[in-house]
DNA sequence: CGGCCGATCAGCT
DNA sequence: GCTGATCGGCCGA
């Protein structure tokens, strides 16, 4: 059996509006899969990508989200902001996570981008990651990975995604089966443990794991 | 290929 | 003091 070789995705130049971003986690994540995460650096390079892999943290009842039973604090604050807004946050001593606020205003309720299958900027990309030989699809993949290729660290954090000039999605569509598991890395959080909130674009090499 | 573990630090108990 | 929405190196099979 071959492997898909060709991009995953048709993007339209499309910016996602704050109409996009404001529904529900598991919505959304399945929306975003396809569409394009833009990032532009300060020095004007355009770094960009097709998300294939994402994570449904659906509010106060989720025992796995870092806003579980209403926990508000600084880390998380930006998951009580407007839909559209970037949850970034630091973790394990040394990797940044990025996500996407959603739901209604007030309610934390945010979807975490595992993967991306590299577009534009892949030798930024691969000069970012440090790490010699790696294959494109391996720049962008697992939430720490993308996030070292696209210079999103914590002064990304809150930054709106509907209005903002150096983040923001593109909407874009994509031919391939959606597959959806149980997510990745959660400690002993019940059944949300195993809920089934990580979507991914099946087959698709970038995505951490099948 | 799969399991183990160290890195490294902010947030929380 | 302990743990984590991770990663990659090392080890053994």
């Amino acid at each position: 059996m071959r492997e898909r070789s060709g991009p995953a995705a048709t993007i339209e130049v499309r910016r996602a509006k704050r109409r996009f971003f404001a529904r529900g986690a598991e919505a959304l994540a399945r929306s975003l899969l396809g569409c394009r995460l833009v990032r532009v650096l300060d020095g004007g390079e355009r770094l960009s990508g097709i998300i294939v892999e994402v994570e449904a943290y659906v509010g106060v009842e989720d025992g796995a989200a870092h806003s579980f039973g209403g926990r508000h604090t600084a880390r998380n604050h930006s998951m009580y902001l407007r839909a559209g807004t970037a949850y970034v946050y630091f973790t394990y001593g040394m990797h940044h996570c990025f996500n996407i606020v959603c739901g209604r205003e007030g309610e934390p309720v945010a979807v975490l981008v595992r993967a991306l299958e590299p577009v534009e900027g892949l030798g930024v990309m691969r000069g970012r990651r440090g790490r010699v030989g790696l294959k494109d699809h391996e720049l962008c993949r697992g939430p720490g990975n993308l996030s070292r290729a696209l210079a999103i660290d914590r002064a990304l954090d809150g930054v709106d995604l509907a209005e903002g000039g150096r983040l923001w999605v593109e909407r874009g569509k994509h031919e391939g089966e959606v597959e959806r598991g149980a997510r990745i890395g959660l400690g002993p959080v019940g059944a949300w443990a195993e809920a089934p909130l990580r979507f991914w674009i099946k087959g698709n090499r970038s995505v951490s794991r099948t």
